[in-house]
DNA sequence: ACAGAATGTCAAGTATATTTTACAAAATAT
DNA sequence: ATATTTTGTAAAATATACTTGACATTCTGT
Protein backbone atom coordinates (compact mmCIF):
# COMPACT_ATOMS: atom_id res chain seq x y z
CA UNK A 1 0.00 0.00 0.00
CA UNK A 2 0.98 3.57 -0.47
CA UNK A 3 1.06 6.87 1.04
CA UNK A 4 -2.57 8.74 1.03
CA UNK A 5 -1.61 11.80 0.46
CA UNK A 6 -5.19 12.80 -0.49
CA UNK A 7 -6.29 11.92 2.49
CA UNK A 8 -3.23 14.58 4.24
CA UNK A 9 -4.08 17.57 1.48
CA UNK A 10 -8.11 16.93 2.30
CA UNK A 11 -6.97 17.17 6.07
CA UNK A 12 -4.74 20.38 5.40
CA UNK A 13 -7.62 21.86 3.19
CA UNK A 14 -9.85 21.97 6.54
CA UNK A 15 -7.05 22.58 8.69
CA UNK A 16 -7.29 19.79 11.09
CA UNK A 17 -4.25 17.99 12.38
CA UNK A 18 -3.90 14.55 12.82
CA UNK A 19 -5.05 14.10 16.25
CA UNK A 20 -8.08 16.27 15.13
CA UNK A 21 -9.36 14.00 12.49
CA UNK A 22 -8.72 11.11 14.50
CA UNK A 23 -11.10 12.49 17.35
CA UNK A 24 -13.56 13.72 14.99
CA UNK A 25 -13.65 9.74 13.88
CA UNK A 26 -13.71 8.36 16.77
CA UNK A 27 -10.05 6.61 16.46
CA UNK A 28 -6.69 7.25 17.95
CA UNK A 29 -4.51 9.42 16.11
CA UNK A 30 -1.86 6.51 15.22
CA UNK A 31 -4.60 4.89 13.33
CA UNK A 32 -4.79 7.93 11.26
CA UNK A 33 -1.39 8.64 10.88
CA UNK A 34 -1.04 4.48 9.89
CA UNK A 35 -3.75 5.44 7.26
CA UNK A 36 -1.98 8.66 5.56
CA UNK A 37 1.41 6.35 5.84
CA UNK A 38 -0.29 3.54 3.76
CA UNK A 39 0.65 1.50 6.43
CA UNK A 40 -3.05 -0.34 6.77
CA UNK A 41 -5.66 -0.87 5.52
CA UNK A 42 -9.23 0.60 7.48
CA UNK A 43 -12.45 -0.51 7.72
CA UNK A 44 -14.64 0.97 5.20
CA UNK A 45 -16.79 1.82 8.31
CA UNK A 46 -13.88 4.10 9.15
CA UNK A 47 -13.43 5.61 5.48
CA UNK A 48 -17.12 6.77 5.68
CA UNK A 49 -16.52 8.28 8.67
CA UNK A 50 -13.55 10.04 7.88
CA UNK A 51 -14.79 11.18 4.50
CA UNK A 52 -17.78 12.63 6.48
CA UNK A 53 -15.33 14.57 8.47
CA UNK A 54 -13.24 15.95 5.83
CA UNK A 55 -16.56 16.61 3.36
CA UNK A 56 -15.13 14.18 0.69
CA UNK A 57 -16.28 11.09 -0.90
CA UNK A 58 -14.83 7.89 -0.79
CA UNK A 59 -13.61 7.90 -4.50
CA UNK A 60 -12.14 11.26 -3.82
CA UNK A 61 -10.33 9.76 -1.01
CA UNK A 62 -9.85 5.92 -0.96
CA UNK A 63 -10.45 4.97 -5.03
CA UNK A 64 -7.77 2.94 -6.56
CA UNK A 65 -6.96 1.85 -10.03
CA UNK A 66 -6.28 -1.68 -10.28
CA UNK A 67 -3.02 -2.04 -9.98
CA UNK A 68 -0.81 -3.99 -13.31
CA UNK B 1 -25.52 -1.89 9.30
CA UNK B 2 -28.00 -2.15 6.56
CA UNK B 3 -28.37 -4.87 3.10
CA UNK B 4 -25.89 -4.03 0.47
CA UNK B 5 -28.48 -4.33 -2.25
CA UNK B 6 -26.34 -2.46 -4.90
CA UNK B 7 -23.69 -4.88 -4.21
CA UNK B 8 -26.03 -7.87 -5.06
CA UNK B 9 -27.41 -5.68 -8.10
CA UNK B 10 -24.00 -4.89 -9.65
CA UNK B 11 -23.45 -8.77 -8.88
CA UNK B 12 -26.74 -9.55 -10.82
CA UNK B 13 -25.94 -7.39 -13.04
CA UNK B 14 -22.53 -9.27 -14.49
CA UNK B 15 -24.26 -12.67 -13.21
CA UNK B 16 -21.79 -13.58 -10.76
CA UNK B 17 -22.84 -15.84 -8.05
CA UNK B 18 -21.70 -14.73 -4.50
CA UNK B 19 -18.56 -17.91 -4.87
CA UNK B 20 -17.83 -16.82 -8.18
CA UNK B 21 -17.43 -13.02 -6.85
CA UNK B 22 -15.65 -14.20 -3.49
CA UNK B 23 -13.34 -16.10 -6.26
CA UNK B 24 -12.89 -13.43 -7.84
CA UNK B 25 -11.97 -11.27 -5.12
CA UNK B 26 -10.11 -13.87 -3.25
CA UNK B 27 -12.13 -14.37 -0.72
CA UNK B 28 -14.61 -16.72 1.10
CA UNK B 29 -18.09 -16.71 -0.42
CA UNK B 30 -19.11 -16.52 3.47
CA UNK B 31 -17.43 -12.95 3.57
CA UNK B 32 -18.67 -11.77 0.40
CA UNK B 33 -22.56 -13.20 1.89
CA UNK B 34 -22.22 -11.27 5.12
CA UNK B 35 -20.94 -7.93 3.23
CA UNK B 36 -24.06 -7.98 1.04
CA UNK B 37 -26.55 -9.48 4.43
CA UNK B 38 -24.97 -6.03 6.31
CA UNK B 39 -23.21 -8.36 8.42
CA UNK B 40 -19.73 -6.18 8.57
CA UNK B 41 -17.59 -4.10 7.47
CA UNK B 42 -14.77 -5.10 5.27
CA UNK B 43 -11.26 -3.55 4.14
CA UNK B 44 -11.28 -1.06 1.94
CA UNK B 45 -8.66 -2.90 0.17
CA UNK B 46 -11.48 -5.69 -0.02
CA UNK B 47 -14.31 -2.50 -1.37
CA UNK B 48 -11.67 -2.04 -4.40
CA UNK B 49 -10.81 -5.45 -4.70
CA UNK B 50 -14.66 -5.91 -5.10
CA UNK B 51 -15.43 -2.94 -7.22
CA UNK B 52 -12.45 -3.90 -9.21
CA UNK B 53 -13.91 -7.36 -10.21
CA UNK B 54 -17.54 -5.31 -10.89
CA UNK B 55 -16.54 -2.57 -12.99
CA UNK B 56 -18.23 0.13 -10.28
CA UNK B 57 -16.35 2.39 -8.37
CA UNK B 58 -16.59 2.62 -4.46
CA UNK B 59 -19.50 5.57 -4.37
CA UNK B 60 -21.08 3.29 -5.94
CA UNK B 61 -20.93 0.06 -4.13
CA UNK B 62 -20.11 1.42 -0.75
CA UNK B 63 -20.89 4.98 -0.17
CA UNK B 64 -23.48 6.10 2.48
CA UNK B 65 -24.50 9.18 3.31
CA UNK B 66 -23.93 10.73 7.30
CA UNK B 67 -26.91 9.31 8.96
CA UNK B 68 -28.65 11.40 11.79
C1' DA C 1 -42.00 -33.56 -7.73
C1' DC C 2 -37.29 -33.83 -7.90
C1' DA C 3 -32.21 -32.55 -8.47
C1' DG C 4 -28.82 -29.32 -8.35
C1' DA C 5 -27.30 -24.83 -7.63
C1' DA C 6 -27.27 -20.70 -4.99
C1' DT C 7 -27.90 -18.48 -0.73
C1' DG C 8 -28.41 -18.02 4.47
C1' DT C 9 -26.42 -19.01 8.80
C1' DC C 10 -23.61 -20.85 12.83
C1' DA C 11 -19.51 -21.96 15.62
C1' DA C 12 -14.60 -22.14 16.32
C1' DG C 13 -10.32 -20.70 14.72
C1' DT C 14 -6.75 -17.39 12.52
C1' DA C 15 -5.17 -12.99 10.74
C1' DT C 16 -5.02 -8.36 11.18
C1' DA C 17 -7.09 -3.66 12.30
C1' DT C 18 -7.00 -0.63 16.10
C1' DT C 19 -5.73 0.88 20.93
C1' DT C 20 -2.69 2.25 24.49
C1' DT C 21 1.51 3.96 26.17
C1' DA C 22 5.60 5.96 25.22
C1' DC C 23 9.35 8.33 23.04
C1' DA C 24 11.90 10.50 19.08
C1' DA C 25 12.04 13.58 15.06
C1' DA C 26 10.36 17.34 12.54
C1' DA C 27 7.86 21.48 11.91
C1' DT C 28 6.10 26.07 13.58
C1' DA C 29 6.00 29.91 16.32
C1' DT C 30 7.90 33.14 19.76
C1' DA D 1 17.69 29.29 20.15
C1' DT D 2 14.15 27.30 22.53
C1' DA D 3 9.51 26.02 23.63
C1' DT D 4 5.31 23.89 21.74
C1' DT D 5 2.83 21.47 18.51
C1' DT D 6 2.64 18.05 15.14
C1' DT D 7 4.08 13.97 13.12
C1' DG D 8 6.60 9.39 12.86
C1' DT D 9 7.28 5.01 14.91
C1' DA D 10 7.42 0.78 18.01
C1' DA D 11 5.76 -2.99 21.08
C1' DA D 12 2.15 -5.33 23.53
C1' DA D 13 -2.69 -5.95 24.13
C1' DT D 14 -7.54 -6.12 22.40
C1' DA D 15 -11.32 -6.09 19.03
C1' DT D 16 -12.92 -7.66 15.00
C1' DA D 17 -12.49 -9.02 9.90
C1' DC D 18 -12.21 -13.14 7.62
C1' DT D 19 -11.68 -18.40 7.09
C1' DT D 20 -13.06 -23.11 7.28
C1' DG D 21 -16.35 -26.57 7.53
C1' DA D 22 -20.83 -27.90 7.85
C1' DC D 23 -25.76 -27.90 7.34
C1' DA D 24 -30.40 -25.77 6.25
C1' DT D 25 -33.15 -23.15 3.19
C1' DT D 26 -34.51 -21.10 -1.06
C1' DC D 27 -34.33 -20.77 -6.08
C1' DT D 28 -34.15 -22.61 -10.95
C1' DG D 29 -34.66 -25.84 -14.29
C1' DT D 30 -36.39 -30.27 -16.01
Amino acid sequence: MSKNLRLKAARAERDMTQQALAEAAGVSRQTINAIEKGEYNPTIRLCLTICHALGKTLDELFWEEKEQ
